[in-house]
This record gives C-alpha cells, sequence and structure tokens, in this order.
DNA sequence: TTAGTATTTCGTAGAATTACGAAACAAAGA
DNA sequence: TCTTTGTTTCGTAATTCTACGAAATACTAA
C-alpha cells in the first residue's frame, strides 16, 4: 500500500471506470440488446448477427463489460447466455445520477 | 452522406461519446471541481495546483471536455473561466439516466 | 471416438489516448 | 518596448484500444 499515491478519490476512480466500459457504441448496442430482450436468453451469436463486427471482437466488448462487472454469463453448453449484473448497473446508475444531478 | 452505412443509432454514439469524456479519472475531477465552485471563477491554473499533471495534459483534458461540450470557456485575459455547459449537461444527464433506467 | 456448434483466446497491426516539457500565444503592466 | 503571467499548442514517446482471422476450448450428439 505506503508509496502508492492516491491523486484521485475512489469515486472518481470507479465513476470513470464505469464510463469507459460504455465509451464505445458496440458496448451501448450490447446493453441496449440485452435491455430489449430482458425476459429471453440472450447469446453471443444472436447479437453478431446484428451488429457489423467479428464475432471475436464482439466476445471481446463481452470480456470488457463483465471486467466492468456490468454484465455477467451463465454458461448453458454451448451457449453463454448474458445479463445485467444487477447489483453493479444500480450502483452504476446511482452514481452517474449523483454525478449529473450535483451541478444543476 | 452517401457510402457511409450507419450500424449504430445516434442516440448510442452520442452516449458513447459522452462516455467516452467522462472515461477518465481527471476529467471527472475537473468537473468536480466546476462543481464545488459554481460560482466562483474556475481557471486551469487553480486545478492545476490540485492534480498531479502537467498543466499542458490538464489544458488537453480541458480541451476534451470542450469538445464533447460538456463544459466551456469564457476568456477574461489572461485567465479564462471554465464552467459546466448546462444545455448539454443535462442533455448528457437525461440519455445517461433513460439508459440505466430501461434495464430495472 | 469423431464431428459439429458456440464461443473465446491468441497473434498481430493500426489507430487513438495519455503524458511530458519546450515553445508559442495573448494580454497586462512596467 | 520588454517582461511577466496564464494558458495552449507542438513534438514525441509509451501505452491502451479496437479489430480481424486463425486456432483453441468446451460441450453435445452421432
Amino acid at each position: 500500500m505506503p508509496g502508492k499515491k492516491k491523486y484521485y478519490t475512489e469515486s472518481q476512480e470507479k465513476m470513470a471506470r464505469y464510463a469507459k466500459a460504455i465509451a464505445h457504441p458496440a458496448r451501448i448496442y450490447i446493453l441496449d440488446f440485452l435491455a430489449d430482450n430482458i425476459d429471453k436468453c440472450c447469446y453471443s451469436g444472436d447479437m453478431a448477427e446484428d451488429i457489423p463486427i467479428a464475432r471475436s471482437t464482439l466476445s471481446e466488448h463481452l470480456k470488457e463489460l463483465k471486467k466492468a462487472g456490468l454484465i455477467q454469463g451463465e454458461i448453458n453448453p454451448p451457449y453463454i447466455k448474458y445479463c445485467i449484473n444487477k447489483e453493479n448497473w444500480e450502483e452504476a446508475h446511482q452514481m452517474f445520477d449523483a454525478f449529473f444531478r450535483k451541478r444543476l
């Protein structure tokens, strides 16, 4: 721990991480897709058909969103069913809301 | 215009741009600073004293936020007074809110 | 065991981001 | 005019991001 100076608050770092996760139209597309099909199984392949990127690229975007904690994948072989991680989603929502509300 | 296929919606592209603008702790710091000093003049130099980055780097971050439309600079020589661009700020707030609210 | 399906990981390349210090700018004041 | 002051732009380097196709993985079914 010592030697590692913190110049930004935990909150600022966390906000930046969440913002980065959604800072790409393909990732917004993915989250929109999950929202629009909230009761269905959302597989990587379903999304790949609508979006003009290679499947491997889509997979990397899914990995980013997973790393950020915004989605989670439930293995259902040979598929993987993706969905929103509600706990972190709610946290992000509240952080962004407080952030934007603060200066109005 | 023709030849330029759109794969993502305008809204998705715009969300991604706003998210990208705030996807760095230094830029969140700047926006927090502007919020905490809403009635004061906010100069680049004031922020530079609290933040461990070169002034030129800070200036680049300010440029990014300006480009995204989230802040604006009012020239008050030899200073430049920065403040939130309320119109775009409100738009971003609403977009993020709708985005997060959609899937809960 | 072999073949088939859905998905991810790997290797790689090009583009974009972040950072710094030096130099340039623009305005005020001596 | 020459300095000083606050800030931005430039040149550059290191890192990160985005993208692709090929190969690997993991499981099912024949």
